[in-house]
DNA sequence: ATTATGATCGTCT
DNA sequence: GACGATCATAATG
């Protein structure tokens, strides 16, 4: 391959995503996805948790733009964020509970030809730094909704690179392999379940978009 | 460094 | 017609 994948190319299956939100969520952390030349290391997340979740997009039951979320897992749910920002979303657990993990950031691993160009001055780590920025660099749009991640689609995931083993089971990939410390926080830019510590990031990554450190414990 | 504001449009009420 | 799972820019301390 020769561009640094070889050692992260495990794709991401759909058993991966067939797993409770909240486990598949620190699970991609450090996983890369790829848009064609692209590639982004991910650091950090934030778990939805569809009808029971009410900051979810999906909280008040299928709607023509949430219809994805409530199919199968391992599928991309894009939305637009403020008019903007087209933001990706990944399906997870079984149909009908419309659980998605939401990408926050990143870091950009390769792809920088085609970046560098179009924000000469933007520093390194802002490249991918927050969800609008991630889904720009993917060049993520309207049209990515409901195509699959695990191989078929314009995206594409591959597990982190430190569980290394190809044939291990998807519930067996776990914190045990991670060389990285996961810190855990309330989700940011919502006003309702503020109380949900479901954003997730590699502990002192500098590609983390929002709070560093994980909230004071009373 | 932090804070304020405009941009911009699909989605749902 | 109102509201965002945001970001870039400008103004201010």
């Amino acid at each position: 391959m020769g561009d640094g994948l070889a050692a992260a190319s495990h794709l991401c299956t759909a058993a991966f995503f067939d797993r409770p939100v909240l486990a598949v969520a620190p699970d991609l952390l450090g996983a890369t996805i790829r848009h064609g030349p692209v590639v982004v290391r991910l650091t950090e997340v934030e778990a939805y948790g569809g009808v029971d979740d009410p900051a979810s997009h999906a909280a008040r039951g299928p709607t023509p733009r949430s219809a994805v979320m409530f199919g199968p897992p391992g599928r991309a749910y894009v939305y637009l964020s403020y008019g903007v920002h087209w933001c990706v979303n990944i399906v997870c657990g079984p149909p009908g509970q419309a659980c998605a993990v939401l990408l926050r950031a990143g870091e950009v691993l390769a792809g920088h030809d085609l970046l560098r160009p179009r924000w000469p001055t933007l520093p390194e780590r802002d490249l991918a730094r927050g969800p609008g920025r991630l889904g720009r660099v993917l060049a993520a749009g309207p049209t990515m909704t409901g195509t699959s991640v695990t191989g078929d689609g314009p995206l594409t995931l591959y597990r982190p690179a430190l569980d290394a083993d190809p044939g291990a089971d998807p519930a067996a990939v776990t914190r045990t392999a991670r060389a990285t410390r996961i810190d855990s926080g309330p989700r940011i830019g919502i006003r309702s379940a503020t109380e949900r510590p479901w954003r997730f990031w590699l502990a002192d990554d500098p590609t983390v978009s929002g709070p560093r450190r994980p909230p004071a414990r009373p």
